[in-house]
DNA sequence: CATGAATGAGAGTTCATTCAT
DNA sequence: GATGAATGAACTCTCATTCAT
């Protein structure tokens, strides 16, 4: 595959992203992607042969960046609180974003493929946010930033708060206060002045 | 409508319920429906015009049954924190359970459908319920069962893991030990003792 | 399957005949016995699934039909000579007939579905032949008409001369004189003033 | 066309004989080819422009190597009974081969190609085999080998068992004693001391 | 009321064929 | 000559929805 055809692909992804943010997973035809992609119908198959195929390819490319943007904030001179912070307002920011967003092509897809454990992308980052988040948190305690008497357990806490208003914002519907409400909630719990 | 009519209505609002629990929402068609209640194809649309349709009155009848079971189980006589964690316990069994439930059609539902906000049957549940739980503190803490400053801001946090665990169960996968570990971690922070 | 069903299933497979007469087997298509039958293309799905089981069924009334002509003709007061030679006669008159006659369309659909012995209809009816070709003969010689030695032997390659007429009139041309030339030459060997 | 086209064509046709041995003359696609040979889609039509085309050079070929086989074997020191066993075991190892045989996308080929008397290949190749046999068939006469009164009567009767039993091996499938009890039926016959 | 045959739109997929490089 | 990306027609199959009985 040429330098020409590679491009092309990673058009036909970037396409596609747009497809999902919009229509969700289940509901996204190869029709759809080819007619927004204005290629031929043919033409989508030289590169991708499902909607699941391309749905895969698209969250690695996504995933890819996030960890970026991850490794970007984390790397920023600050203490434990303000990193936190950032994470939690960055999240906030991502589940109350309704347009750019695949959180609901992500879970439809995994409704429907429920990967076993290893390969299970959703399970890694959620596992890798807890470990982040304890790390923090443990730094937090360690500079009387503040107390916690099971890190990792307030951490996962913390990690499943966030999974309940991201499936929240999609289903039932968020506003920005309630967000802060419940961060400004599991911030007093930690604070030591508290 | 007859009394016939009623019954057939009902039986095929319990037998679509037994399609979704096992395909989710957007998988199911009118097809699939007359196929599981054996009857006509025309039969169907004299009762009911769409899938969502039908979905929507088995959510209905859905919540009927569980406020009944809610409001049963509520008036058992048993102290606050014996409550909590039977409801606690309902809600695990709940989130564990892959067969019999509607959950992931449910999410996928609501996905296509953004409700308005009255209308929103999840989002009054999910405010019912933290009422519910806000009154159990409450009593739990003029008890001396339960120590929380903010009984509110709690059983909102309490809801969200919940959500949180919920979600997680239908896409990354749960264990019963991971749902305890929640569980426990939050009561911990709710009794006095600790 | 109501009457009404019967009646229209019966003409899709008339319809089909037609269309595999002309095309063979391998080259029609669902859509061409859609057009033929001037139905709507989900309409016959309704009845078949596919044109490997259309054929099927084609074949299996061509089959019964074809009995029915034979035991016909059997039932007929004549001598042993005069029954094969009507026989032979028949077997002319099939294979020479270019229009209205699915020998191609069986070989073809043979061709792709090597069939296990048991199901191998073209292999019963072969058999059959002989069987009745061997009977003949038999016939023949006790009451003086034939001479041979090896009834059952003779009877075979009669049927793989056949054979060999038949495809030969559907690859590379058999007039009426060339088959009257092998049936003769396989008559004056079996004739006993020859 | 250089040196190199030649040899590329040649490796072309050599391909895609394969590719007809394994598939019949239908259902091979241009893609097929292209696939097999590993050269380009584009590369496949500077040389020929369709299937058939390709096929019609396959048998060109094939034919040619065959002649020579013929002459070959035909050239040794033997009596005619020797070398018409020699030619009938040929024969029947070529039609029980399985793989390896061009015999089904021929007569797939012939099927769809009724090509006029002058140009059809089979006729001319069976019009061929036909007098070497009657020729064999008339020397063991004179070396008194062999009783006939038709030779080449019983010649052609020959050719179409052995034209019978080529497509009911392709059919209805054939074993090896029942090839050779056809041969032995037919040299029962033509030897002298029976 | 109830049936189930019929329709036709639309999705998936494959390939012959072309054409810019 | 050679490549392989691109096109678009053609085919298979599935359903929501209608309608005569």
């Amino acid at each position: 595959m040429g330098e020409k055809s590679i491009q092309k692909r990673k058009y036909i992804l970037e396409t596609a992203r747009k497809v999902f943010v919009e229509k969700g997973f289940k509901k996204v035809t190869m029709k759809d992607i080819v007619e927004a992609c204005d290629i031929s119908r043919g033409g989508l198959y030289l590169y991708f042969e499902s909607t699941s195929q391309i749905f895969q390819e698209v969250l690695k490319l996504e995933t890819q960046q996030t960890d970026d943007l991850f490794s970007g904030s984390i790397k920023a001179d600050a203490t434990a609180a303000d990193i936190l912070l950032l994470f939690l307002r960055e999240q906030k920011k991502e589940l109350l974003r309704k347009q750019d967003t695949l959180t609901q092509a992500i879970y439809e897809f995994y409704f429907e493929n429920q990967l076993p454990k290893r390969d299970n992308m959703l399970k890694k980052q959620f596992d890798s946010a807890v470990r982040i988040i304890e790390k923090l948190i443990e730094t937090g305690v360690e500079n009387g930033e503040f107390y916690c008497e099971d890190c990792v357990g307030c951490a996962r806490n913390m990690m499943f708060v966030l999974e309940g208003l991201k499936i929240s914002a999609q289903t039932m519907g968020v506003t920005s206060e309630m967000v802060d409400r419940e961060i400004l909630y599991m911030l007093k719990n930690l604070c030591v002045d508290e």
